[in-house]
DNA sequence: TCCCGGCGATATCTCCGGAGTATCGCGGAT
DNA sequence: ATCCGCGATACTCCGGAGATATCGCCGGGA
C-alpha cells in the first residue's frame, strides 16, 4: 500500500463523489476508480458505498480513513520534523565542561542558547578536562569545554579553540589578614594554608601552581584539595585559608569574600572549546553560532579552523 | 512523498549500508541510493551519514525515522482494523427497542452478543415501536425491535421477522385475592383496577385490550397507566390492582408478585426485529448471526427475508 | 413508456518513473 | 602500487499510474 491510496480515499471520502474527488486531486475519475478498487482488493473489504446520492465509507472504510489520517499526518510531520532538527532546532546537544567555566562564559552562553533554541535538549555534564577529551573522542559528547587544549588518542580528530585566556588569583575570607590588599606574593602564599584545586581533575593548575611556588613546596603539599572552584571559594570564605584559582573567579563574586592578584602574574592554560570535526549536529553548529555571536573573537578562530582543518562549512545547505 | 521511501529509508537504518538494505527490501543498491536521494531532497535535509564504516542517520534522520515508523505502523493498523470493522468484530451497533423487549428476548441475545463482539460499541436506546421504526428508516439505528411490524413511511426499505409470539397475561401482588389462581376471566377483569401499557407507547396492546374488555370499558379508561412492563410489574407488586402485560413477564419472575393467564386467550402483537434491507453493516450482520443462533426458526424466517427481498447474502467476501 | 443525463466501471493506450545492469570514483587495506 | 568494498552515476527497460473513450446502470422527466 502506497500513501497515495490513502490520499485518494481521504479525498474521495471528503468529496462523496469519484468525479469531483479526482478533480480535486488533479487527476482523472478512471484512475481514481481504479485506485480505490485496488486498495479495497488489498485490504480485502469493500471500504466505500457507492449509492445513488453519494459515496459512503462503509463501517471497515470508516476504521480505515481514522488510520489513513493519521498516517499522513506523521508523514507530513517527518518532513518538517527533520527539516527542524536539520536547522539544529531540535535535537540533543551533550555538553561536557569542567566546574570553573559554570563562572564565566556558561551562563551568558547557555542563557542565550537556551532562548535561541528552546526545544534543543542540553544534557550538561560537569566533567574533569580529561575526561572531556575521551568521552569526546568517543562520540558520546558534542562539545566540551576544558582546561587547555585537548591530549591524548583521537584529539587529531578534534576541533579546538580557546575562548578565553585566564591567570591565578587568590580568594580568602574577607576577614583574613590579606583581605584588602590588592594582590598577594609568593611569600605571603607561603606562609598561609592554601586551597587548591585536585591535581587529578585538573593537573595544568596544579602544575602552574608548583612553577610558582617550588617543586615539592611544603605549602602546597600541605593544601587543602578541593574538586571545583565553587568549593575553592566557599572553603576561602569560611577562612580556611587562601583559595587559588583561574581569575574568572571574579565573575562570581560572594559576599563575605576578598579576591586579589597574584604577584608575579602566572598564566593558567586557556579555557577551550573542542568537538568532532567530523559529524556536526546542527543543534552543534547553532551553540557555535552562538559562541560566535557571544565573543566575535572566538568566531573568527573557530571559522579559521573550520575553514583550515576540513569538515564542510556550516550546515544546512546541501 | 510514498510509504516506499519511508520503508526504503527505515531499511536503510536498520542495514546501515546500502547493498544490504537493498537486498533485505528485494531490489537492487542503485534505486535504493536513487530513492533515498530524492526522499533526502524532499525533505531538504541529510537524512544519512554515509560513513567508511558504515550509514547512520543525522539528527535530522532521527527525527524523519521516528515518524516514518509510527506512519508505516498506522498504514498496517489501518488495514487490520479495516478488515476487522468488515469481519463485525469492531464498530458500532445501535439498537431501538420497546421495554419489555428487555425481559424476553435480549438478556440472552446481547449477553452472546457481548461475548462474542466484545470490541463491538453497543448503543441501546429503548423507545416505543412508532419511534423505532422513523428512526431506523431515518438511518439513526442499525436494528430495532418492536410490537409488530413498523409502518409509516419508508418501511418498504426495512426488512422485518417476528422473533417471538405473545399473549396477554396478568401479574398482580400474592397477598392479592386473585394471586394463586390460573386465570382470571374478563368479568374478574372488570371489577378490579387495572395497570395497563400507555396506549401512545405501544398502540397495539391498548387495541387489544379493548377488543377484550369492550370499547370503552370503564375499568379500561379508568386504569393506571405505566410507560413500560417493568412499571406495570412494580405497580402490581404494590397491590395498585391487576397489572396487564405480555407473557414474555413471566421470564423476569419477580419475588411477591404472581402471574396467571387471562380467559379467553389474547394474543398480543408479535416482536419483531427490523432493519434496513440495505446497508447493513457488519456488525449488524454479525448481530443476525447471533439472532440465528439464538433461535434457528428465527434464522430461517430471516434467510428467507434476505434471500428474497433483495439485498446481498451474508457480508464478508467480496 | 421512452428518453436523457449523471455516475461509476471498464477497455485501451501513453508515458513517466522505479528498478535493473554496467560502470565510475573514492578511500582504506594489503 | 594494487586491490577491493561501497555508494553514486548513466543508461535502459518495463510495469503501472493516468488519460481518453465508452459502457452499463439507474433515476427523473416529458
Amino acid at each position: 500500500m502506497e500513501a497515495r491510496h490513502l490520499r485518494y480515499a481521504l479525498a474521495l471520502a471528503e468529496h462523496a463523489h469519484f468525479g469531483r474527488a479526482a478533480g480535486a486531486l488533479g487527476i482523472a475519475q478512471p484512475p481514481l476508480s481504479k485506485q480505490i478498487a485496488d486498495l479495497e482488493r488489498e485490504v480485502g473489504a469493500r471500504l466505500f458505498d457507492r449509492t445513488r446520492r453519494g459515496v459512503f465509507p462503509t463501517a471497515a472504510g470508516t476504521a480505515f480513513l481514522a488510520r489513513a489520517r493519521r498516517a499522513l499526518d506523521e508523514i507530513a510531520a517527518a518532513s518538517v520534523d527533520a527539516a527542524r532538527a536539520a536547522r539544529g532546532e531540535t535535537g540533543r546537544l551533550r555538553l561536557g565542561f569542567i566546574a570553573s567555566a559554570l563562572l564565566e562564559p556558561l551562563p551568558d552562553v547557555l542563557c542565550r542558547f537556551g532562548r535561541e533554541r528552546p526545544d534543543v535538549q542540553l544534557e550538561l555534564h560537569e566533567m574533569a578536562t580529561s575526561c572531556s577529551t575521551s568521552v569526546l573522542v568517543a562520540g558520546d559528547l558534542d562539545v566540551a569545554i576544558t582546561l587547555g587544549p585537548p591530549q591524548g588518542v583521537g584529539v587529531e580528530r578534534l576541533v579546538s579553540v580557546p575562548i578565553g585566556h585566564d591567570h591565578l588569583i587568590a580568594v580568602v575570607s574577607s576577614s583574613h589578614p590579606y583581605a584588602g590588599q590588592p594582590s598577594v606574593s609568593v611569600e605571603q602564599l607561603r606562609r598561609q594554608p592554601l586551597i587548591v584545586a585536585s591535581g587529578e581533575d585538573e593537573p595544568a593548575v596544579i602544575t602552574g601552581l608548583r612553577a610558582l611556588l617550588g617543586k615539592d613546596s611544603p605549602a602546597l603539599s600541605g593544601a587543602t584539595v578541593a574538586r571545583d572552584v565553587h568549593t575553592i571559594i566557599g572553603l576561602a570564605a569560611c577562612g580556611m585559608g587562601v583559595g587559588l584559582g583561574p581569575s574568572r573567579m571574579l565573575s562570581a563574586p560572594r559576599a563575605g569574600t576578598w579576591f586579589c592578584e597574584v604577584a608575579p602574574r602566572t598564566p593558567l592554560p586557556d579555557l577551550v572549546l573542542s568537538f568532532a570535526a567530523q559529524d556536526r549536529s546542527p543543534a552543534l553548529n547553532a551553540f557555535l553560532d552562538v559562541i560566535r555571536k557571544n565573543c566575535p573573537d572566538v568566531g573568527v578562530a573557530l571559522d579559521h579552523r573550520l575553514g583550515t582543518r576540513g569538515g564542510a562549512h556550516r550546515g544546512g545547505r546541501h
